[in-house]
DNA sequence: CCAAGCTATGGCACTGAGTGCCGCAGGTAA
DNA sequence: TTACCTGCGGCACTCAGTGCCATAGCTTGG
């Protein structure tokens, strides 16, 4: 019997008790008795309390690194994008377990500034490998890889609350074009000449329709041109 | 002797405690005794050990609040430029306070959590106002509202902490111009939609030429479509 | 087959944050 | 004087988190 390992009948116990007495009225002796274990393992294998909820923010910090580090100058979005949707993935494969510590973190304060905190540390890395691949320490850069750190990391946010409220039935497909939405937010960096004469079309609106504006981009293209 | 109220004693002592020995180093009891009060009375005063450090997070959300409540649909952006302005300048006139909770926050991993934390709750009152501001619940503009919100705290805690540590002399006038360049990621609200079905244009890049992708738009732009 | 060692666990004692209650001094108003 | 009210101290309690020591079970080397 329970032939479980500790770590896992200890998360059981806790989801378990924090669904019936909620989070603050449940002590780790509770859980620990709950999962026929010591106090002192409780404490082996998770680091406090909160701890049992938010178990693997370290590898998925991890996850983001590797990701970002393999990646040349020229594919630094997609690598962006790329680690984004990997993050979301592992949420979204945890599937119940990941809306029940929704549930929580929406209910207890405590639990909610953990959950910011770590998201910090996500948007820190970002803002870093933003900063490095803008090159310049340009107070300008600075300020651009901040932002644009924030604008991805809150893009994520918005799509993976959507999805554990249960209004998403496609959350990679949404995170992806809530991507795309943020990066064109930015204007190109840099590289953005691109080699051998690409063409760089700059966000905008127009009520022209696209023949009428059709002369206008070419002109620009040409020109290599500003606004 | 010691006129002065508890609560600035013990303010007084806890600072100076922290940086004789550090945060974690200060029991609430060395705080007390140190200000020759009671440890009773500590906790009349603060919440918490942290709250000495950050005590008056409640009335700058209330600040933000007031700002943003008076002002009209046209005057929105302003009035979240001047709500950032405002929470900047509240720090700004701490003077030597904020920069030793600055030194507090960079050293301790916990005031560092806690000070994320209350600026998540800033950030939360600006992405409600500009998503009311933005009118219709569309996802869209909930991402939207989002994203911009994110870029709102951002530019205003790049400049804080530029302040902080030092490096700017006129931390108004970088918060200004920092606002400035994350409301023109934006476009324009409202106004846009041009009326009568216009061209939109989302930013990429490409290398081709305009003549080979031209297809594409042109095809996009029938469809009304995704992708 | 036995001994040494490793690992997972339990027990226990301790610190320190945070809560709740009660009691007391000093000032104020009826 | 009496009757409050307010600010404070003391005390006892809960609970999270740490550190140390003991033990049971299993593995490994002789």
């Amino acid at each position: 019997m329970s032939k479980l390992p500790a770590r896992i009948r200890l998360a059981d116990a806790a989801f378990a008790l924090f669904d019936e007495r909620g989070y603050e009225q449940t002590t780790i002796d509770d859980i620990a008795e709950r999962a026929g274990l010591g106090r002192t393992t409780f404490f082996r294998n998770y680091r406090s309390k909160e701890d049992v909820i938010f178990p693997d923010h370290d590898r998925l910090l991890a996850l983001i690194r590797d990701r970002l580090a393999t990646s040349s100058n020229s594919t630094a979005l997609v690598a962006v994008s790329d680690a984004v949707r990997l993050v979301l993935l592992h949420y979204v494969e945890e599937g119940d377990l990941a809306r029940r510590r929704y549930a929580l973190t929406s209910k207890v304060a405590a639990l909610r500034d953990r959950e910011i905190a770590s998201v910090a540390r996500y948007q820190r890395l970002f803002r870093e490998f933003i900063a490095d691949w803008m090159g310049g320490p340009t107070e300008s850069a600075s300020l651009r890889a901040e932002l644009m750190a924030a604008a991805v990391v809150a893009a994520h946010n918005h799509v993976l609350r959507r999805w554990l409220r249960g209004e998403s039935s496609d959350p990679v497909a949404e995170v992806d074009e809530a991507m795309r939405e943020v990066l064109a937010l930015f204007p190109a960096p840099g590289s953005s000449p691109a080699p051998g004469g690409g063409t760089t079309v700059v966000a905008f609106r127009t009520g022209q329709d696209i023949d009428t504006l059709l002369p206008s981009l070419r002109r620009l293209v040409e020109d290599g041109a500003e606004r």
